[in-house]
DNA sequence: GAGAATTTGTACGTATGTATG
DNA sequence: ACATACATACGTACAAATTCT
């Protein structure tokens, strides 16, 4: 089956869309706990988005903990 | 007097100095309670920095909730 | 109320630096 | 040396909210 991607035409932003994908998977388990988030690269070519909004969804998981961020390795479920 | 500014060649990223400088003028009361920042544009031109560092700056100090951003109106001191 | 100007919000592109593997 | 990945910073464009004339 398709992965859920974002909607270019809703209303709601990109960023926020994406963030809220991204939290349904950890929350639901199909993400679990040091599972490796996609790349900013892959987030990007999987929902046709830019560098900066992929950046702006992780972050928004940062934010709230649900995630961590290191340099050089990527993004891993807390 | 001249007010200070960011440091170009500094090592510390230019949103971190910022940040630095507002949240000071803050702590010591030379910005006060509900008083206006400067805005976006004008911490551009004041810094020689481009609008994003700007917005980087201004977003961690509301990320630190000590300054409230309204759309179209601008950020005050909390 | 209309329209211009100002200010923040979102989205995208590019470049460079730093760290890891 | 190279590829991958995150960090910072520059730029552009347009949209949305607010303020001013």
């Amino acid at each position: 089956m398709a992965a859920k991607t974002v909607d270019h035409y809703s209303q709601t932003p990109l960023a926020v869309q994406l963030a809220a994908i991204l939290r349904a998977q950890i929350t639901n388990g199909e993400l679990g706990k040091h599972d490796q988030l996609p790349s900013e690269s892959q987030l990007m070519q999987e929902h046709g988005i830019s560098r900066g909004t992929a950046r702006r969804a992780v972050e928004m998981l940062r934010d709230e903990s649900l995630v961590i961020t290191l340099a050089g390795r990527g993004t891993v479920v807390k």
